[in-house]
DNA sequence: AATCGTCGTTCCGGAAGTCGGAACGGCTTG
DNA sequence: CAAGCCGTTCCGACTTCCGGAACGACGATT
């Protein structure tokens, strides 16, 4: 329920339209994408207001995202994301090569610990979940507001950023938000933290996002020069007495396991 | 395995790109994503050919999409389609409210006739299935290029055509185009069968675009306006002996069961 | 039922962004 | 070692785009 502000926006009081690259009316037209994260309709006038822009170039903008498809109108003269954008976006994960091949071991892996899986991946300072497995009888669709975490207060975003020190650097740059009295905020103790992911392997958070909710994470990776390297992770996430209980070393040998096929086949598939 | 030319374009032998509305540099920056439909890694020089533009241009587009976070960069200098665009496209799916809803019917009617579901919505003169429930023992993903399937030769893309007229017009003006020996190319024909759809509340495909896959679909209808109106299409797809064999009946049965108990529960949650 | 307010759209001129060609540096290839 | 290819950058001329104001339409309010 908590809702985060993910973007990586530079916003400066107020919302004006940033830009750091030529091609000023590609940058305001992906600006005007953006509004739509927050709402499903959207209007000229409440979009030029949130950019600050004219209203006039507001109408400019969602009318040619809407003929090249990337928004719809919807019957008042009102806009919202396009169908276009969904095929785009499977199109992208598809090309990742990772659902596909991970599916089956996580079918599994959820029969085995009865939990929630999750199939993360590194998009900037966040973990973006492609796939998602319910625990048996939790047959709702992962919503939109769980689709999306920081990656320092999850499981899955300390084994992405255990091998990756820039990644780390990034994280520590935008700070350790605190979302729980758990939370792990400090920077040398998160770095520790990242220290113990990468000697055992896996990498666990307790409560440190949701209360109640611990999860257990990891990595998928794949030899790039000679050394694995982490490309997503994998992770069971449940009640914390469930997870990180008498269970925990069961969890974590089945998530192990788990992680490790998807990467064998992830290598071969890719070969 | 059969490659389709679905986007709506205009090309005109060469693959100029075309503009028909103002913000001509939005335009194109949407035409350069359109380049990402085909192959999964583009670079400067491969878009600038492909859209007739100078490699300054595309070199400058590809920069300002990744900015955006619509396009990534693969280490080689080169692009992909960015997860930005998967976040985006789960949105807009899910501000249908459709897929959550209908995921327990598709999962029944699976049980129950042991075959593909399909839950397809339209898009243009296509039918785009947003949420598949695979028969038992294909635990594949559905794959990129059956993600969309023209309307004129599927079942989906009948019911959902039946009530609107534009559509209709729509499909014929692009032609009914053959892909099997049995695929209606008739207009009269078609129109036929779309009357015969309208009377039975339902409507088959025998094999008219894959050899050997046959299907039968009912509409999911939303009332607006005092009238039903079809917000989207459930399908049951398979070899034809099992779906248009003596089996028949109880598919039909169960596919409008489906569909009516989703449209139920979707002008519920709509309400 | 009429009026006011709001919203989306269009028009126009000034001005800024953008396009295309050529040159540069890095990389792979022969 | 050299040549070709590719992505990127620079620059001038030009085309396009931005912003303000007016128009038409819809909806709500009184």
């Amino acid at each position: 329920m908590t809702v985060l502000s993910l973007p990586p926006l530079d916003l400066d009081a107020g919302g004006a339209p940033e830009d750091d690259s030529p091609l000023r009316s590609v940058s305001t037209a992906v600006s005007v994408l953006d509004c739509f994260a927050d709402e499903a309709e959207l209007g000229a006038t409440r979009v030029a207001a949130r950019l600050g822009i004219a209203k006039s170039t507001a109408c400019r903008m969602l009318a040619a995202l809407a003929t090249g498809g990337l928004l719809e109108r919807t019957g008042s003269g009102r806009y919202r994301l396009g169908l276009r954008l969904f095929e785009y976006g499977q199109l992208a994960v598809d090309r990742l090569m990772l659902r596909d091949v991970a599916l089956p071991a996580m079918g599994e892996l959820r029969e085995l610990v009865r939990e929630t899986i999750q199939l993360g991946v590194s998009v900037g300072t966040d973990v973006l979940y492609v796939e998602r497995a319910e625990a048996a009888g939790m047959n709702v669709r992962f919503r939109s507001e769980h689709r999306r975490n920081p990656a320092h207060s999850s499981s899955a975003g300390r084994v992405l950023a255990a091998a990756d020190p820039a990644l780390i650097t990034a994280i520590l740059e935008r700070g350790l938000q605190r979302y729980t009295p758990f939370t792990v905020v400090d920077p040398l103790r998160y770095r520790q933290i990242l220290a113990i992911t990468r000697d055992q392997g896996y990498a666990t958070s307790r409560e440190e996002f949701e209360p109640g909710w611990s999860s257990i994470a990891a990595p998928i990776t794949l030899t790039r020069g000679g050394r694995p390297h982490p490309v997503a992770a994998l992770s069971v996430v449940g009640p914390t007495s469930r997870v990180l209980g008498p269970r925990k070393p069961a969890v974590v040998q089945g998530v192990r396991r788990a992680a490790a096929r998807i990467s064998a086949d992830l290598e071969r598939a890719r070969g």
